[in-house]
DNA sequence: GCAAAAGTGTTCAATGTACACCCATGC
DNA sequence: GCATGGGTGTACATTGAACACTTTTGC
C-alpha cells in the first residue's frame, strides 16, 4: 500500500474503466482478454478498458469499451470496485472504476482476428488464466467473486445462455459458476417453483439422447421481480 | 445522462472520495454533514470528503477524511460505489469513490464547534435531511441501502455500538436500520445462538427499571467468523 | 402496589437437502 | 437391446415467524 515510489503531486489522476466480460463457452467460464499492444506491460493479457470520456458517465463508459470488444449490447453489466492503488500501474497514477458484464455466447461477434493487425483478442478460461498485466487478475478473481454471490439470490445465469436452453444446460452453468455441483432434482423444483421459466413446447436436437425440453426466461416475470432479485 | 454541456476534453478528471459517517445518537440513525464554505453549493450540506492524493490508495484517502472529521479510526468502512454523472458537479467532471463508515458514538470526538471558524458540522437524522449538495442525498441512500443488505448478513450493528451494550439497545439499532420492528423473543434467540455476544456479569443502571444485562461482542469469534461474514 | 422494561419457549410453516429409479431416444 | 442423458417425488432437518406471560426493579 504505502511506498517510496515519488510521485509528482502537481498531477492529477487518470481514470480508466476496465470490463471483465464473461460467457459460458463449450461449458467453461471464459473471460475476454486482449493482448496489449503497448507499454507497460506490453504483450501481456489484460481486460479490456479505456479512458472515461469527460462528457460520459460511468456506465456508459463500460459500456461504450463493451460494444468496441464484443459489439454486444443490452446486457448484464455492473460496477464491481474501484481499484486505485497507487502502485496498480507503473510511473502514472491510474484509478480504474471496474464493472462486469454476462453476456451470451451466441450474441457475441468479437473481433477475434486482429482488427489493428496488431493486437490479439481472446476468450480465456477463468481456471487458467495466462499472466495478467496489472492488477486484472485479482479484478477478474473479484468479478467471479460477485458473479456468485449474485447468482445466489437471483438468476443472472440467463444473460450466459442462449434464448433457448434446456435444464441441463441452466444447471450447468449454475455449477460452473458456483464451483460446485448441484442435486438435479432439488434445482429443478426451485427453477420451476420460482415460475421465471416458461416451457417451449421445442425440444433439443443436440446429442444423440433422448430430446431434452427447451425453456426460456420470462421476461416480463423477470422484470416484474427485479426489484426483488436485484433489489 | 447525457447533456449538452460543452466539455473541454483536454482537462482530465478530478477524483474524490466522499464518506457517509453514521452513527446512532439517541436511539436516531444519524450522518455527519458538513456545512460548505466555499462554492459550489456554498451553505448547502455536504458529507466530508477530498481530493485522493497522489501517493494514496481509496482506502487510505477515506480513512483519511474520516480521521480529519471524527479523529476515529479502526472503525467499519466499505467502499460503496463510484458515482461519476457528467453532471453531478458543476462546471467540473469530478468522479467520486464513496465510502461508508459505521462508528460508535462515544469515539467520536467531532469537531462540532468550529475549527476554521467558518464552517459547520453537525450530526443529522437520516430521516430527515436538509437539502444537500451534489448528489450526496444519492448517496447517503445507497449508503443506508448497503447497511441494511450488510446488517442482513452479518452484525456490524456492534460497530455502532457502545461496547457494552443491553440486548434491547442492539435490537433497536437494527429496527433503526432495517426501519421495521423485530420480534424480541426472536431476536434474543437468533443473537445468543449465533455465539457472537459475551454476557458480561454486569447490569445496565440506566433507566429506572429493571436492570439489563450488558453484552459485548466476542472480537475473536467475529474474526474468526469475518471469512463468513463479510465473505 | 404499580408502572415499565427485562426476560423467557413452543408451535407452525417454509425452505433446503439428501437420495434412487424409470424414460425416451439414437445407434 | 443397450448406452446415454432426461426426467421425476418423498422424507427429514433447518430456519424463520408468530405469539403472551412472568420477573425485577424504582418510585
Amino acid at each position: 500500500m504505502s511506498t517510496n515510489r515519488t510521485f509528482t503531486e502537481t498531477k492529477t489522476h487518470e481514470v480508466t474503466v476496465d470490463v471483465v466480460i464473461l460467457t459460458i463457452i463449450k461449458n467453461k467460464l471464459k473471460v475476454l482478454l486482449l493482448k496489449r499492444t503497448n507499454e507497460p506491460f506490453r504483450g501481456r493479457w489484460s481486460i479490456p478498458g479505456g479512458f472515461i470520456r469527460l462528457s460520459e458517465n460511468l456506465d456508459d463508459a463500460a459500456l461504450r469499451v463493451l460494444k468496441e470488444k464484443t459489439n454486444v449490447q443490452n446486457i448484464y453489466l455492473e460496477q464491481l470496485y474501484t481499484f486505485g492503488d497507487p502502485l496498480r500501474y507503473p510511473n502514472t497514477r491510474v484509478i480504474t472504476c471496474a464493472y462486469y458484464a454476462l453476456i451470451r455466447a451466441e450474441d457475441i461477434d468479437v473481433k477475434i482476428t486482429d482488427e489493428s493487425g496488431a493486437s490479439q483478442i481472446e476468450w480465456h478460461s477463468v481456471e487458467k488464466l495466462p499472466p495478467l498485466a496489472f492488477d486484472h487478475k485479482e479484478i477478474i478473481e473479484y468479478s467471479l467473486k460477485r458473479t456468485r454471490e449474485r447468482l445466489e439470490l437471483c438468476p443472472i445465469a440467463f444473460q450466459l445462455l442462449p434464448k433457448k436452453f434446456t435444464l441441463t444446460e441452466l444447471q450447468k452453468s449454475y455449477e460452473l459458476i458456483l464451483k460446485k455441483e448441484l442435486d438435479k432434482r432439488n434445482f429443478r423444483k426451485k427453477m420451476l417453483a420460482s415460475n421465471i421459466l416458461i416451457e417451449l413446447n421445442e425440444f433439443s436436437k443436440a446429442g444423440s439422447k433422448r430430446p431434452a425440453a427447451l425453456y426460456s426466461f420470462d421476461s416480463i416475470t423477470l422484470d416484474s421481480k427485479r426489484g426483488h432479485f436485484f433489489s
